[in-house]
DNA sequence: CACTTCGTTGCACACTGTGCAATCTTGCAC
DNA sequence: GTGCAAGATTGCACAGTGTGCAACGAAGTG
């Protein structure tokens, strides 16, 4: 927990600057018709730079922060005795609430996306790496093995289905509906078994 | 239901024959190391055929037949007053059986994937194609809007979770457990709520 | 036997993502 | 402040992906 330092801020405003540009380009154009060169231009560095900052394209678009750990963190500080679910849930609202700091800028990550359906798989599959790390948390929370036991990779990887189908929702309604209220009812109804229809 | 004809045989022979060239050099050398142009010299086809065919590389490898609607058939045939699901946990009974008559290229298949974690995230991606449409069965059969209503979407995600998570235990277990109690399994821990930790 | 349809092929091309080496700036110790 | 190590930025070359386009040939149709 020392000093960010220089270096480390300027890094960061590199990586900042390269996720808006990004962002601003895509709500333009689309993304799949913006370039890596037309980004880090204007950005103000060099193409190389971009992928010494993401690995993928679409990692500009979807993780402009560095890659945070954040619902491991949440979870740990949440009460022992509670169990998994509720802890998972308190600890994913937690997340979401740092998403609704941003919240304009999301809605527009979800508009780029919901107009570019080729994209939405990318938006999974940067997910992968998240829910694996929801998944050792789980499995470290409750003692089991993320590796040999269901539970822990199942809960994680349901959890993320909730947190996509919910953001898809949240963005379809113009981001107007609270996110918390609209994730609330997608682990409810997970909480319930799926027992039908209920919940239109 | 006309003749297929020896035309649209000869494509389908030709599609199976990239995907099987795929699967061998994949499991041999991996498959980020296979290019597509090794595939299309082993299939004894251009380059340019194996994109007439499939549009990204990885598509050869987990979509060997053409892009089947299995589940959305299957889950029409199911008894209309049952509840949604358990219609659709018995239509993805059916779609495993086939992946089950596949026993050992599938197997292979997913030994490929667990060699090379990079590629995870693309069988998600291919996934999604099928949610989509697995949504909309759900939709069809309820009665409910595949775009507002919050029912048909999560269930697809979650079961499409359900069978990621499966498969993946499958594969870890050797395939000597029957891939229908595995995924019995997981449909009961979603149906009782995600309780706890009780199935180890 | 025309004539259409459509899968295959070759070619050119824009772009992605990586390895490597050079350069410059920051952080740190003396 | 001077020198040195760490690390961020950059340029360059390169393998590979995926696409558009036009030509060719075999399968379907009358």
């Amino acid at each position: 927990m020392t000093t960010p330092g220089l270096r480390e801020r300027k890094k960061q405003d590199t990586r900042a600057a390269l996720a808006a540009a990004t962002l601003r380009l895509a709500v333009e154009h689309g993304l799949a018709a913006v370039t890596v060169e037309q980004i880090a231009a204007a950005a103000g560095v060099s193409y190389r730079t971009f992928f010494n900052h993401f690995s993928v394209k679409e990692e500009a678009l979807l993780r402009p922060a560095g890659t945070e750990r954040t619902f491991a963190v949440h979870l740990a500080e949440q009460e022992p005795q509670l169990p998994p679910l509720p802890a998972a849930r308190a600890a994913l609202r937690s997340v979401l609430a740092d998403l609704d700091a941003d919240r304009e800028a999301w809605l527009q990550r979800l508009s780029v996306i919901a107009a570019e359906p080729d994209l939405l798989p990318r938006l999974v599959e940067l997910g992968t790496a998240d829910e694996r790390a929801m998944a050792e948390a789980i499995a470290a929370r409750t003692g089991l093995d993320v590796d040999t036991d269901l539970y822990p990779g199942l809960l994680a990887a349901v959890l993320s289905c909730a947190l996509r189908v919910t953001l898809n929702r949240w963005h379809r309604r113009g981001g107007r509906e609270p996110l918390d209220r609209l994730f609330g009812e997608a682990v409810d109804a997970l909480a319930a078994g799926l027992p039908g229809p209920s919940a239109a």
